[in-house]
DNA sequence: CTGAAAGCGCTTACAG
DNA sequence: CTGAAAGCGCTTACAG
């Protein structure tokens, strides 16, 4: 009879199922299921569901994620592990995954590599330990243990721009084949010296790139010139680096630049050159970016189909949740497009 | 003594204190204070403490983070509500942000309202059910209430950008003055005919934006020339709205846009106008982008001191965090920069 | 058709 | 110095 006295209605205690349950007088698994709506499932009368519900929304009840995340094992939660949120690339994907995911009911947590190998493991650590159901993961290299780690324990995982471990789900594009493409586009428009600018890394996507570079250039007979830009360094250094390339070999008449932002810092340094030697140097970017269609001339890029990629990684991994025991290695490869601009004119 | 054979030692049964504290034969209590350094407070023995900590570490135990966030009520995890997390403004800080909350053994979950009232208040409604420990908030129109409600309850929640609830914590920079201070540096080298190019807007910083250009044309007496442009057309629409506005303005010889994407809408119409005229148009954009260094005419901008601001936000919330009765409402207003480049030269 | 009990993996008084 | 017990808020067999 004190239970009308004891029964806390402090100032902010949250609402639980104990609570409803006894203000009801019914027993909690009994709310739980209908809240969950397996009231027909187990058989609760209509009523008492309705009733249920009626005074679960009069107080604005909502059962607590955590506890629920506890008891069932699973969060509705996935971790996306991209290298900069801030990125060109990644940022439109971060945004339709989540976009994507609140439409199956997740919630995402992010966080940035920076390309650093053990930002990258501790990252993954941390959030392994917050029993996500499923990971996304743009992998940088040293990762490859743990991410076998995780397949290993069945744990859904989606890989995504770069594989650098095989046999697990990979979601990328056609990276070799629309660099091919990306010379052929030149080729045709009578440039024959095409330069490739890259990064020194060992990412499977530019990897592929590269070799696709070089299989163009080998196919038509011209001697490859490249330059490989260290990762680390700082804009202005990555800015010297391609000056310098550039004019070493200034026969070039065309150049690829193997990632937007490689282009972006060459763009300043070939305008200056472009100034000195007032010839025109043909320009293609892999990746678009939002300046090049600004910059004059506009920039010509190889755009990759980020809506399209972000839907086939969010699917691969919410089948995977939904069917542990599914295969894990589908690897999806889509097709980036050549979008013209007055960069690669004669 | 079946007690071994029982032992669950199946293939992926995760590890919990319960298992250690069995093996090694002691409460489950003492191994819990032992694994959060509380052991020397309750003075456990070194030994003890060494024992634990070196099984724990050889077998490679981590605590459930679910179950702790239950049993104490702290998730270690911050929400970040953005407009957009692929924006130019955005991006950045949600990366800094990222960075430094992990710095403060904090995750962060995001999630991008796109401007959207109900989706920004669906957002908080999904996070608040999570359990997070703070919030951080680019409000969007219609969120005041449960942002009020939220503090009511004395959840920590600081707001930047825009701040519409009065009384919140709240970190931004100073639109007004700096608003002030670009028409300044445009009137001093010899512009009068200034326009400003502006979202149709209630949110605080435009309004502060737009009050900086009135003020300062009514202080010339000049007449003010503004356009609004509705938030939720297409870039396409956006332009001609711009570009309309240009036209029937001829005579204006600047221009002040009052966020950078629409300058860069702004910028492919620009073009084409001033093609045809001949004549040059000045312009400065409020925030930075990183097409504005790279086209031409450089775009002079104003400066958002980014790090500065995510510093700050989070430093707030962690502190709000730390000392949940500490008053929720500091207000810190940051200085932008002017960016100087061509675009504003006469 | 509905409820009592055990359990998810941790922490926190409390007792000794 | 250390352990047994209760509890965080839910779900899931199970019993009736």
């Amino acid at each position: 009879m004190d239970l009308g006295i004891s029964t806390d209605k402090m100032v902010n205690k949250r609402l639980s199922i104990n609570d409803i349950a006894k203000k009801l007088e019914i027993a909690k698994s009994t709310v739980s299921a209908i809240i969950n709506g397996k009231g027909d499932e187990r058989r609760i009368s209509k009523e008492l569901q309705l009733k249920v519900l009626a005074y679960v929304e009069e107080v604005g009840f909502h059962p607590h994620h955590l506890a629920k995340s506890l008891a069932t094992g699973r969060s509705s939660s996935i971790g996306l592990v991209v290298e900069d949120i801030s990125d060109s690339f990644f940022g439109p994907i971060a945004l339709m995954i989540e976009t994507l995911a609140k439409s199956y009911g997740y919630r995402v947590m992010y966080s940035s590599t920076l390309g650093d190998t053990n930002t990258a493991n501790e990252i993954i650590e941390i959030f392994r330990r917050s029993q996500l159901d499923g990971y996304i993961i743009a992998p940088t290299k040293g990762i490859e243990k743990v991410v076998t780690e995780m397949i290993g324990e069945g744990i859904p995982v989606v890989l995504f721009d770069r594989d650098p471990v095989k046999g697990v789900n990979f979601v990328g594009t056609n990276n070799k084949s629309a660099t091919i493409e990306a010379c052929t586009h030149l080729y045709e428009r009578g440039f024959r010296k095409i330069g490739f600018v890259t990064l020194a890394s060992t990412q499977s996507q530019m990897h592929d790139r590269l070799s696709g570079y070089q299989e163009a250039m080998a196919d038509w007979g011209i001697a490859p010139n490249i330059v490989y830009i260290p990762f680390q360094e700082s804009k202005k250094e990555k800015k010297k680096h391609i000056e310098r390339f550039l004019e070493n070999k200034n026969e070039l008449d065309a150049v690829i630049f193997a990632t937007n932002y490689l282009c972006i810092a060459g763009l300043e340094v070939i305008n200056n050159l472009y100034n000195r030697r007032g010839s025109r140097l043909a320009i293609v970017s892999f990746d678009d970016h939002e300046a090049f269609a600004l910059v004059s001339p506009t920039i010509t890029a190889i755009q990759q189909p980020l809506e399209e990629l972000s839907k086939h990684i969010i699917e691969l991994l919410i089948q995977q949740i939904k069917s542990p025991t599914g295969k894990q290695s589908h690897h999806v490869e889509l097709p980036s497009v050549i979008k013209q601009r007055e960069s690669s004119q004669k």
